[in-house]
DNA sequence: GCGACGATGGGGCGGATCCCCCAATCGCGG
DNA sequence: CCGCGATTGGGGGATCCGCCCCATCGTCGC
């Protein structure tokens, strides 16, 4: 009977005690006990880890210098393909959360989480079963907006939030600024904005640009 | 020889728990033991086991529901004026954390901060020396051009990122829209930017702002 | 094939922005 | 007392935004 092995991926020292303390309580989570082999701080720690344990569960937060959450995602996916992944976020960016359902993560969970609702997830995780919180899930139905937008108006938000005109994002992608306008008034009607600066702000606050204000 | 006592209060069950695995920790903090007589989850009701319990030492969190950590620290000075306020943040938010620094709080911490760092700043805390975590201190210096901005401008900042229109805000503050104008270029010029995208984007990425992104 | 939709453009119009000029009042510190 | 900055307000002009109209291409799916 192998013990179960998991890393823990956070760039917070005490969430990382947290979630030890967490998965170490004996008999709580599984049966033969869950071992934690290692802890990192930053993304390539991070898939270095990955790709020399291969654990049975990598607990990751979004958040991480180096390389996001969603590269380590994928990352692990290649070299580590029986490693569940699951998620433990602090952000409510619709985008990033969405994103991260579309790679297929094992576990999706808010930090606020309780420790209970932990405890019952991971097994159900570990035999396959994938799980969001509730917490969570809310979050994605409250929010449809976000995916429906395109790929260039994404590429146009984003060039927009760093305070581009529509003439210098034309010049910028090759295309004509009478363009960029129309996307940018196709981007403001799907999201319910009437103004670049609300515009802006709903990127911002629904994570809606690849742009991650690190640190 | 009374044991010291504390609150954890932190929307995060995560950080709470491992917030009190370090404190708890016997012998490593002080050699009386330091008790964790409570955690809170919420400003509301944080703020009310200060009243009740006065502990010695309130571990806060910045972002809390239903009261923010400003509100709350101002709060405890006035029901428990002995309990130091160590304030754990994950935020990179120069606005916020120099007004925690103005209000005065007793500790200011990274949650990226090691256990080490926190065991030695606490006795140091609780016999009346302020101690900040280096990590906090080099965010506070490397961005003075928040605290360049007034109160006026600072609250027309937050109309602007709302998406409100010159006309607007100066409906709602009961000014003329061309001195909300004159605000606005003023503050442009001191932040360096030349849109209302890069103000409202430098806003939020710098936390200038007071509507707090809630979960 | 044929419609649906994304992406690409154009014309035009009202309003808002961005930035320059100017001035007045008030409070605070040297 | 006098300057300095915060706050208030006005005029004007070049530019850009916000939103209508219109059109042409592709690329999907049915």
């Amino acid at each position: 009977m192998p013990r179960y092995t998991s890393i823990i991926a956070d760039d917070h020292a005490i969430v990382r005690a947290g979630l030890r303390a967490a998965l170490e309580a004996p008999g709580m989570v599984m049966p033969e006990g869950l071992e934690v082999s290692a802890e990192t701080a930053d993304g390539a720690e991070t898939i270095a880890a990955v790709r020399s344990l291969k654990p049975h569960i990598l607990f990751l937060d979004v958040q991480m210098p180096l390389a996001g959450g969603t590269e380590i995602a994928l990352e692990t996916r290649r070299w580590s393909p029986a490693t569940r992944v699951v998620v433990l976020t602090g952000i409510s960016s619709v985008g990033k959360l969405s994103e991260l359902v579309e790679i297929g993560v094992d576990g999706l969970f808010s930090k606020a989480t309780s420790n209970d609702e932990l405890y019952a997830s991971i097994p159900k995780i570990l035999a396959g079963t994938r799980c969001v919180s509730s917490h969570v899930l809310a979050l994605l139905e409250n929010a449809p907006d976000a995916a429906a937008l395109t790929g260039r108006e994404r590429q146009i938000l984003n060039l927009i939030a760093l305070g581009q005109s529509n003439k210098e994002i034309g010049a910028v992608l090759g295309i004509s600024a009478k363009t960029v306008d129309r996307h940018r008034t196709l981007m403001m009607s799907k999201l319910g904005v009437h103004s670049v600066a609300q515009l802006v702000a709903h990127a911002l606050k629904q994570g809606l640009l690849d742009a991650s204000p690190e640190l």
